[in-house]
DNA sequence: TTAAGGTGATTAATCGTTTAATTAATCATT
DNA sequence: AATGATTAATTAAACGATTAATCACCTTAA
């Protein structure tokens, strides 16, 4: 393989003018680096990532962990944060802490031993992952403010709830993923919030929850909203068997726009996350700190996007209903 | 930052007789073992997996090739990929060859400067990756048969096209996602080959041939196999606006086993990749490879499952559909 | 007594790059 | 003509691990 001492041999320098000449640093005349170039590029040659990681105690890569790499969301993140890492000319080593926070642990010990040069965490449900062995960002989580990019549930929670009163219904059940969950209850609360006193609420939690969720729908609620897209396609199924129409009878709402969303039947209205925005920032601050720059030690939120589909519709009238 | 010069010079040994110490290698009393592994364990030891790259010329890295991050099966293979290479003491990088061919030589050199030891690559549809730089194996593809590593595609569509035989139906329309994509060409194959002559079928392609299946399916089919769980549940859409409802009037399957098949209603019918089995053969072909055992250059395929739920049941009586 | 063999450790080179310190040469200044 | 700046390049020492070659010491056998 081509190295710098071949390319230094073959034109006749040393190797330290050889590494300036390419690194565009010291002193190298100009004909000197042309000459250097153009021999580096006959060898195809291309700078050993361990020689330079060694020097240089930097490895150029990010480590990210997430809390299981089957959810839905992943896909995304993943791609997001392989975009933006690219232009920081960073790659992106992936971890699975798979169930416990203990194997949260172990994931990004197994990337600091790999020399990550720093860390983005998607940590497990109430767990507050370490950040003090590298730049660590941890990606939304209210637990611990510092050091978090986190989407803003709680706004998007009222985004959704503020669409759902604005077009007439008064009496509404909101069915949330995982209490333990804060991005769960953050958005629970974002709804809440916004309804104030002028819509009657019914909150209900987990898998359990679906079944009295759509009692709740014959009963006379005329909305269901959701923390999660994947309920409400549970929902949609349970309110189907309890021949209620979507969004005919009931509207239905969920939350991540996840794949099925804009294709399941009707097309479900639901509040996206701006992942792109998120993984941008993410690397952006973890890319200056590595760097040195001392962040302003908050953490940031970025804004929630509500997608209006065929799923949410106009309230039925009380009378309407009742007379049903 | 402890490393073998520290632990060295606090046993009073030379770095060499530590290095072999820790790695069993060379001739070490077994006082002088103990003596540094719990030094070692108290300073909290890490290798520098810098420097042993350098050294041995191994990073101890994979690289994974998707053609899209955002590929609902990413996850799946990400995680199962991540298992096997874990227990091989191997850390996996991402890239992302979004788009065209082209990018996706660029992520096999990103990945390559990385220094990555083997490459995992999921191709794009019609594309033959180069697999000559480092042990490479190539997941899905019928295109390169050596150095790959793929689901039966073929034998899933015979499984779900026996299954839908056996249930009574004589009438089917198969419906594929892209006609270029190999994968999709083998399971309608798959399908074809196992209907034989008693089963008469008509085969559509694409995002157009979502309505025309579902035309057929009003005509008189009593199935419809898709070579996809979101092509399923576009027909789904399909039929429900069509009146038709699955499976009492007609049967419908997917492939891939994707997180909305069990809870879209009803469940969906589908064929799964055993996804864990691909992943252990191929980070255990290039885990040979890469120690320099020589494999049998053939491309391995691993079985598909049906994976029967309540979107298929028996056919409907000719006499009953047509009177409808 | 000496040669041979085995054991437990050290020496020193090496992987490929970066970079501070140094040298040598050229040029301008007084 | 001597001094100081400036420029262009070299030297050599790291970074932290691995490993072949070597060495010193002890035991055993001829």
């Amino acid at each position: 393989m081509a190295n710098l001492k071949k390319i230094a041999a073959d034109v006749g320098v040393s190797t330290a003018t050889v590494s300036n000449a390419l690194s565009g640093k010291g002193r190298v005349s100009q004909e000197v680096v042309d000459l250097i170039k153009a021999r580096a590029e006959e060898l195809g040659y291309r700078p050993s990532s361990a020689a330079r990681a060694l020097k240089t105690g930097q490895s150029g890569i990010l480590g990210l962990v997430m809390p299981d790499l089957t959810n839905p969301l992943f896909p995304r993140i993943a791609q997001m944060l392989s975009i933006a890492a690219d232009k920081k000319q960073l790659g992106i080593l992936i971890a699975d802490s798979r169930g416990s926070a203990a194997e949260q642990s172990e994931a990004q010990r197994r990337l600091l031993d790999r020399g990550v040069d720093g860390l983005i965490v998607v940590p497990q449900r109430g767990t507050v992952p370490d950040t003090t062995a590298v730049p660590t960002v941890v990606i939304n989580t209210a637990a611990d403010p510092l050091n978090s990019v986190s989407a803003d549930h709680v706004g998007g929670g009222a985004l959704v709830a503020r669409h759902i009163r604005d077009i007439g219904h008064r009496s509404v059940v909101l069915l949330g993923g995982d209490p333990v969950s804060d991005v769960q209850q953050d958005r629970i609360r974002g709804m809440v919030k916004a309804f104030g006193s002028n819509v009657t609420h019914w909150t209900f939690w987990g898998e359990e929850g679906v079944c009295e969720t759509a009692e709740k729908a014959h009963g006379g609620a005329t909305a269901i909203l959701t923390t999660s897209d994947l309920l409400a396609l549970r929902v949609r199924s349970e309110l189907m068997m309890a021949q209620l129409k979507v969004p005919h009878d009931v509207s239905l709402t969920g939350f991540d726009d996840m794949s099925f969303a804009p294709i399941m039947h009707p097309a479900l209205t639901t509040v996206a996350q701006d992942v792109e925005g998120i993984a941008t920032r993410a690397v952006d601050i973890i890319s200056d700190k590595i760097q040195g720059k001392t962040h302003p030690l908050e953490g940031e939120t970025v804004p929630m996007r509500l997608v209006i589909r065929q799923s949410t519709c106009i309230a039925a009238q009380p009378t309407r209903r009742s007379a049903k």
